[in-house]
This record gives C-alpha cells, structure tokens and sequence, in this order.
DNA sequence: ATAAACCTTCCCTGCACGGGAAGGTCAAGG
DNA sequence: CCTTGACCTTCCCGTGCAGGGAAGGTTTAT
C-alpha cells in the first residue's frame, strides 16, 4: 500500500502522514526498491484511531499516550480514564473561557447602533472609556 | 519612554511589543541617539486597546481592523458591529464544537471503571469496535 | 514517446508569540 | 575610573499542526 492509498482509505493526507512518521506517531514504513513507503494495514488502523483521537481534540502528545496504552494490553484502563478526564477539564475550561467572552462581545453588540454613525460602545470599551454616567 | 517602561505599564512583554510593531500593529516607534526606541502616550493606549481586543480573542488581523476603526471619525458603527457579530459566530462555533466532544467524552470516560483492568470503552472507540452488542 | 499521476525530500507559511545568544548602552557604586 | 548589572538592540530557533509548493525521480497508460 502506497501513500496515496493510504491517505484515500485513512482520510489522512499523504502531507500529515508523513509528518505523523517524522514525529514518531506512525512507525518508520518500510520502503520498496525505488524508495517509495509501504504502509501496511495496521498503519491504516493506527490512522483511523489518531483520527478518532484528533477529533476529541486529543493533542498529538496525547494521542501518543493513547497508542502506547491502546497497544499495551497490559494497561489499567484507570491511566486511559484520567486522561480522559483531563481532557474534559481542559475543554471546560476553554468552553468556560469562550461563553465568558461571548456575553461580554454579545452584550456590547447589542448595545451598538450598527448604523452609519460612528459611536460605538464596542470601541469606546476596547478604548477603556471607563464613563462612570 | 522606553519599551521596558511601556511593556510594565501596558502589561505587554517588550517581546511582543517588538513583534506588534514588526507586522504594523503598531507604528515605527521613533529611536532616540542610541537606537533604543521611544514610545509615546498613544502607543500605551494603542496597547491597552489591542490587549483589551486579544482578551476577546479577537485575532490581529481583526485586531488592525479594529484599531482602524477606531481611529476613523468617520467609521460607521454598523462595521463594527458586523465584526463583532463574524466573531462572536466563530465562538459559537467553537463553542459547540466543543460541547459535543465533552458529551461523548463524558460518555466515555463514565462506561470506563477506571481501575487495573485493561478493557476500556474509550480505547475501543477510538479503535472502531464498531460492536453492535 | 509522452503525458499523467504517482512518489520523494526540502523548505516556506500561518498564528502569536517566548527563549536565548551576541552584543551595545547607561546609571550607580566602590 | 572601572566594574557591575540592568537596560536595550538584532538575529534566529522553537512551539502545534499541519498545508503549499518546488524540484526531481518513477510508473502506468496511451
């Protein structure tokens, strides 16, 4: 199996699978006589699951994490449960960061005319007007 | 005033203040006889503005859009609206992209007992089990 | 024979900076 | 007067996660 298959049954560009073996996330694929790489389909399943694992928004250090225990069978399935969790307190916090900043931008939109004048309560805040009416 | 002066009292590091001024974010700063730079007043108030922005995660190219508002009289407060809105939609989307993750993560991580034993559903799922039990 | 569709490595781009090296400058103290 | 340390300067590298594209070799089909 050639890159470009790989890609196209994977859904993984050619590009990251590269990147994914120069990062030590694939195993170096061994290559034929004119140099291409041939992967086989354990490397299709290693992707598949980097790709499960990437749309948790598992970094990539994670996921590395994730391979060795998926491919130790040997593993308590309490390490894989921390790292879940703290994969979910990280997303909370981001998920608490953005509805902070999204009251704040919707409540100074709302509070904006949104017509040809130029006063505008969204500038006048980033300015730091601190009006004390 | 020097660039150490104005990052202690903008709370921007000398570094970025350089890096600001390196993409137009803000303008070439004047240099005094030995080549330090020397900040005025307006650029402490530009700094306090794009702060302000970035703590909204605006990016900076939303960033120079705003300042450039900002200084135009003329500007009319719908534009300023309209960015607010583009962005405040971006959030949104972060937002629930992020949500849906948490859910199946939190769903995950409460099928998984967390102890010495190997099996674990998040393993699994990142693995394709499709198991239809 | 030639075109097209592969493949390879290499380096550049983006975001928003931070780190650190190598070196010039300035104020205070011994 | 000289040293020390706190400034400042430019320069390049690293981060995370890739995408873009150049320059070149290979294979397959027509």
């Amino acid at each position: 199996m050639n890159i470009g298959k790989l890609a196209k049954h994977s859904g993984v560009s050619a590009k990251t699978i590269r990147y994914y073996e120069s990062i030590g996330l694939l195993p170096p694929a061994s290559r034929s006589a004119n140099g291409y790489r041939v992967f086989a389909d354990s490397d299709l399943r290693t992707l598949r699951f980097i790709q499960r694992a990437r749309d948790l928004s598992f970094s990539l250090k994670d996921v590395l994490h994730l391979l060795s225990l998926w491919r130790d069978p040997g593993r308590p399935s309490s390490e894989v449960k921390a790292l879940a969790r703290r994969h979910i307190k990280r997303i909370d916090k981001h998920i608490a960061d953005l509805q902070a900043m999204r009251r704040i931008l919707d409540d100074l939109a709302h509070r904006c005319h949104g017509d040809s004048r130029p006063e505008c309560p969204i500038l006048e805040t980033l300015a730091g007007s601190e009006d004390k009416s």
